[in-house]
DNA sequence: ATGGTAGATACTCTA
């Protein structure tokens, strides 16, 4: 079983990468960040003739997370139990093929210590929170998304640069740390070692170009399913593309 | 200290 997460910048403008991608990754579950969709327009019948079901929850112009599956979803959860209508649509979790999978689009936070920012770390904190009291660390579980954090020195182009900065600040790091400590696995580096590969390169500045990138999304899982994982990989190539997405997909394949 | 680009929206915000 394979699944995958990807920051797709807008799912609409994004379609005509997506539908080649998944042709060819063929991924069983897809995890989506950052559709840029309201649920009205989300683009079901398309994404079904590419052999997917989907469960989503999506707001105008920002936010908006999915989960694409070939396999029925069951047991979804839209968003935080304290959310409320108002709140950025940014979680979804369901149950496919008995793994729990949550899908997370964690906030940028914009600048150290504005408001966004400390709404990023209260929402780890919640995060945190969600898997104290409605998960089991026992079962198989996938926390999976743009984490919008970069945990170590290998996951950033310069550590001088990023040394303090947003997405690699020790108050972000620490919150994410504790979410890991849950019982999460960073699967990427657990099976490649110590490879600097990055999923996200800026669209300013020739970033991509100079390879400048970050890995910020990820994929982590519970001891269980960390043990029936067999690769995880950075597919650079959509981020080849005209007109890309900045992120680009990570994908894991697992015994199931 | 600032700007560089992209997307959605409607002349600005978020990333």
């Amino acid at each position: 079983m394979k699944i995958a997460t990807w920051n797709v910048n807008s799912l609409n403008i994004r379609m005509p990468q997506l539908a080649p991608w998944v042709a060819e990754a063929q991924p069983d579950v897809l995890c989506l960040q950052e559709t840029k969709c309201v649920d009205e327009n989300f683009p079901v019948d398309a994404l079904r003739e590419l052999g997917y079901e989907s469960e989503f929850i999506g707001q105008k112009s920002y936010n908006g997370v999915a989960i694409l599956s070939k396999f029925p979803i069951i047991d979804v959860q839209k968003n935080f139990l304290d959310d409320n209508d108002e709140s950025p649509k940014r979680m979804i979790s369901a149950t496919v093929n008995g793994i729990k999978i949550v899908n997370t689009y964690i906030p940028n936070g914009t600048d150290l210590w504005t408001d966004k920012f400390t709404f990023k770390l209260d929402w780890l904190l919640r995060l945190r929170r969600y898997f104290d009291d409605l998960c089991d660390a026992g079962r198989d579980v996938l926390l999976c998304g743009d984490f919008n954090v970069a945990m170590e020195d290998l996951d950033v182009w310069s550590v001088p640069r990023w040394t303090g900065k947003l997405h690699f600040s020790m108050p972000e790091r620490a919150a994410m740390f504790n979410v890991k400590q849950w019982g999460f696995t960073d699967l990427f580096r657990h099976l490649n070692g110590n490879v600097q590969e990055f999923s996200w390169w800026d669209y300013r500045a020739g970033a991509w170009q100079n390879n400048h990138g970050l890995r910020i999304d990820h994929i982590w899982t519970s001891p269980s399913l960390t043990a029936k994982s067999k690769s995880c990989v950075i597919d650079k190539t959509p981020r080849f593309l005209e007109k890309p997405s900045d992120h680009t997909p990570v994908v894991a394949e697992f015994e199931i």
